[in-house]
DNA sequence: AAGTCAAAGGTCAAAGAAAGTCAAACCAAA
DNA sequence: TTTGGTTTGACTTTCTTTGACCTTTGACTT
């Protein structure tokens, strides 16, 4: 069975179609689903993260807004993030996944070797005692792994595309906020 | 004579025909039987296991689910010698790397896969002090990789689309962990 | 210009809805 | 009587939904 919350995120995919953004009202969107206001945000917070890909803009007061900007920005920086990011750090099972998936969308990785890696990086197959450890661990293993693909994504870019501009607004942070 | 767990890996069975996967809620299926809902975790655990042909996804939460997906009837037999083999053995990079190596010979991997595959496992990647931890690991990695790899949909069967967060609706793909 | 106010949206924590874990109790066969 | 597979239930973790309360904004007064 899919959530509310599912369909919300569904719609609001569709509504964004091949845009790069949308702009919509939280109360008539909230009103439409016949759903508390505050779901719409536990929507965005969980599903359009910007580890997923997404930023949310918005303003409060009359005529206030949301609005979901897809992240355009070129997928080889996303991947230099990874690399630049340090390991301390990790990355949650759910938060890697996220960024993995992201990297399907803008083509770095087939839909096949996003199953691989994440299989490479569940939980099941690290062994560690601690979380803490297995997220350090998984941090590591997708920093190869994203060197890796930097690799080919340099053999692939040698010659392409100057045209795109757009860079992340906020200077792209990969985190991902669900609880 | 049969136990209640026979008699639920059996309806399993037959629900699942000659699908790939199926998706149930647990506790539905527990008081169908009138079982304490762990028990379907032990017959998930007993019957459902990789090395009889299964993998289990779920998801916790309002709208969680269980499915069981069946591995491909014909796998690679390195495929399911590294998934039957115990992880204690463990994998030096060496004979790691030519493993994947001939299972891209066999087709079972891309040259690309293998490459992330290689990354994924290197001894750069696994952090962990001592090599013969590193060994054990590559050797659960390599077993939650075989075992993905196993899945029917990344066998022989992309036709269709993935490029967009998964659409089917309702009889589809359960591959979930986004959140 | 400053003050007021209603109309947004934001935050957070509690409650609800599943599923997971683990160990103890149970039972049948050797 | 020991052993190994079953069954159960108490407790945990994860994800979703709701509601009460907070902050920001722009328009309208004064």
């Amino acid at each position: 069975m899919s959530t509310i919350s599912d369909l919300i995120e569904e719609f609001l995919l569709n509504t964004l179609g091949d845009d790069d953004s949308l702009s919509i009202s939280r109360n008539e969107l909230a009103s439409y689903f016949s759903v508390a206001p505050s779901q719409i945000n536990y929507v965005l917070a969980t599903r359009f993260t910007p580890a997923r890909g997404y930023t949310i803009e918005s303003r409060r007061g009359g005529g206030g807004f949301i609005s979901v900007v897809r992240l355009t920005d070129n997928p080889s920086e996303v991947l230099s993030q990874i690399v630049a990011r340090p390991i301390s750090q990790g990355y949650s099972y759910n938060t890697a996944c996220s960024i993995v998936d992201r990297l399907v969308r803008d083509e770095v990785f087939t839909a096949q070797e996003a199953e691989l890696i994440k299989a490479a990086i569940s939980d099941k197959a690290l062994l560690t005692p601690t979380m803490m450890q297995k997220d350090s661990l998984r941090a590591s293993i997708l920093k190869a792994v994203a060197s890796a693909a930097l690799k080919r994504c340099n053999c692939k870019n040698s010659q392409s595309d100057p045209a795109q501009g757009a860079k992340a607004p906020d200077g792209g942070k990969i985190t991902d906020n669900r609880r």
